[in-house]
DNA sequence: AGCTGTCTACCTACTACTTGGTAGATGAAA
DNA sequence: TTTCATCTACCAAGTAGTAGGTAGACAGCT
């Protein structure tokens, strides 16, 4: 594995626990093994890994998606597929997603990163949205109200269901959160 | 007004903008007007002012929903005054709910401040548990599953559509959200 | 083969500034 | 006279970021 990625992976775990403001350069010097010099030879400014984080991370979701859309065809089990992968990134509630941790945090990120993060939210409620759609379709989720509306109220669901777990530490409150969700599933 | 809840209220505005670890002593000093070191003689570390500021945001909270609670006796009606709080708190997407913002950076936060904002959590459940279990009674929410259930997940809803609202700096995101579970009132 | 320039990854050592927090003095009010 | 809120002046540690240098790899050229 390169550099950049050793860098990036680290960086990655360290905001997903601590946040933006949570983790410095020297932080990274110690986990990653080599001078805080060289991580700025690599990641010039912190602006700059905060925006290469979030686009790896965007462009890591936008393969899972498809991955999903692949892989299952029907609305009720891309749906389950869909709250696994955040289920399984929340770690028993010590990680959240970055862009979770990065929108709570956002007055300290530079405008870029601003951006990708609201692009981030895009591409998961356009996807959402055709889910809905499709599940009005083939009647496998109970109880679809307007696509776009249902996109948008789910990924609150699922971000805020990762807050409660991270704030008691345990996977439980993600569960109980979701569960109302998986009993519209229907097939 | 006393200087110490002078002092609250600009660390809370502050804190809802930036998050724990994005507003400093300096920052207190040039918004409250008064020397750093005075401030430290009123809340001794950031730790005791973190915990009084969640303490009192928790007070205020437990206020403001028996006063729902009284002003209102249809589970509806009480559902959208909860919401409702929410969404002035909100500020168009400027600032969060403290504790969102607290639980998403709360690593670096200490013990019992942690706990606190487990305890936040823990009444807003048992408040919406009890104003589901009322609407499986009376009627007024449409189709209301177990009422633990369904508050951990209007709480998780609130609580990612204010994180969806901060991302884009629009209060749009979070009405969108909240519109989904606006929709299930009937009364 | 030997030589030369460029590039990359890394280093030590630093800067300018911010962080939370403290010591000790002053003045006013009780 | 004691207590309190405030001040100035400081501290050690941490922050992002820079300056300048070194060692090795990989050309292209003679």
């Amino acid at each position: 594995m390169d550099r950049k990625t050793e860098i990036l992976d680290s960086a990655e775990k360290l905001a997903r626990r601590h946040g933006y403001d949570g983790f410095s350069y020297a932080d990274l010097e110690r986990v990653v093994g080599i001078r805080k010099a060289s991580i700025h030879h690599h990641f010039p400014s912190k602006a700059e890994l905060a925006e290469a984080l979030v686009r790896r991370y965007t462009d890591r979701m936008r393969a899972e998606l498809s991955r999903i859309s692949v892989s299952h065809s029907s609305a009720a089990r891309r749906l389950r597929d869909y709250l696994a992968v955040y289920q399984k990134a929340l770690k028993g509630g010590e990680a959240l997603c970055l862009c979770v941790v990065f929108s709570a945090g956002s007055q300290s990120l530079s405008d870029p990163v601003v951006e990708l993060l609201k692009q981030y939210h895009d591409d998961s409620i356009d996807w959402l949205s055709g889910l809905f759609a499709q599940a009005a379709a083939d009647q496998t989720i109970a109880n679809v109200g307007e696509p776009k509306r249902e996109a948008i109220a789910c990924l609150a669901l699922v971000e805020g269901a990762q807050l409660l777990s991270r704030a008691s530490r345990s996977e439980i409150p993600f569960e109980e959160a979701t569960q109302q969700m998986m009993a519209r599933i229907i097939d």
